[in-house]
DNA sequence: AATGCGACCAACCGCCTATCC
DNA sequence: TGGATAGGCGGTTGGTCGCAT
């Protein structure tokens, strides 16, 4: 996901996991898996199937917690699991769902192919939060939630319209935002010729679903994904577009 | 070259729920 | 029915890296 480390990541080989006696005065291992324990893991996954993490940590001898060999099972060592940077698609996928769904980190990343919950969240808290930090606002605030649902989405949504386009490739991505769900009315927001958001009050009445089809991710990569490198939503354009939009006029030092 | 700082992310923690006995 | 246990989930921590100074 990263720019800064990516990949399959041992940070055991720099940094080893460290002995541990639990209250039985049993010695487990704490921290960063080696390559050794991972590959006895996988090899005892793929001969007799996932669960009774306990007792798989019995089993095998890994001197690891029964919680500790799911997450890494689950976060790392699963087939399938896709590492790297989120595509566009993918980030804006996460926004509409984390305003549908709120925190459920679990349930957002099965919406993500090959996505595990922690990489979500993790996106969430840095690169969300961030934003919101630089923006001066709570990134639980409903004043952050609109800039983000009524501006910066549908501007998302155009530029992988564009991107789609260019590529020649159908794009039947995203409807307009919807406002939040404490507010009477509902937000529709389209952008006028200059890229500003236009913001109008809609009947509640309209269903979610009605006014704004899920977004589609049929084309995304299957093939290990996250290569699209300048693919980043908070990019200087994007945040000083949200700014403009915030205080109305070009503040960067906000 | 050394240092400080922010960003990133793997792994852990603690709570909640489901299941079993 | 209620206690024990395992699994699942969201929140948090801490190590590492890259960049700025």
């Amino acid at each position: 996901m990263g720019s800064k480390e990516s990949g399959n990541r041992t940070t055991a080989a720099r940094h080893g996991p460290e002995e541990i006696s639990n209250k039985d005065d049993k010695v487990i291992m704490k921290g960063p898996w080696l390559e050794e324990e991972d590959s006895i893991l996988v090899d005892y996954i793929q001969t007799h199937g996932e669960g009774h993490w306990d007792f798989v940590a019995r089993c095998t001898g890994l001197r690891r917690t029964g919680k500790s060999c799911r997450l890494r099972w689950l976060n790392y060592l699963r087939p399938g699991i896709r590492h790297g940077n989120f595509t566009l698609e993918e980030q804006l996928k996460i926004l509409e769902l984390h305003f549908l769904w709120g925190n459920r980190w679990s349930k957002i990343a099965e919406s993500l192919n090959g996505r595990t919950d922690n990489e979500v969240k993790n996106y969430w808290r840095t690169r969300v939060h961030r934003q919101a930090k630089l923006l001066n606002c709570d990134v639980n605030s409903k004043e952050f939630g609109d800039i983000i649902r009524f501006v910066l989405m549908p501007r998302l949504a155009e530029q992988i319209r564009s991107k789609s386009r260019e590529s020649s490739q159908a794009a039947d991505l995203v409807s307009p935002a919807i406002s939040s769900s404490s507010s009477s009315n509902i937000n529709l927001v389209s952008m006028d010729s200059n890229g500003k958001a236009l913001i109008m009050k809609r009947d509640h009445t309209n269903s979610l679903q009605d006014q704004w089809p899920s977004i589609q991710h049929d084309h995304h990569n299957e093939d290990g994904g996250g290569d699209q490198v300048g693919d980043e939503i908070w990019n200087d354009e994007n945040v000083e577009f949200l700014r403009q939009q915030l205080f109305g006029h070009d503040d960067s030092d906000v």
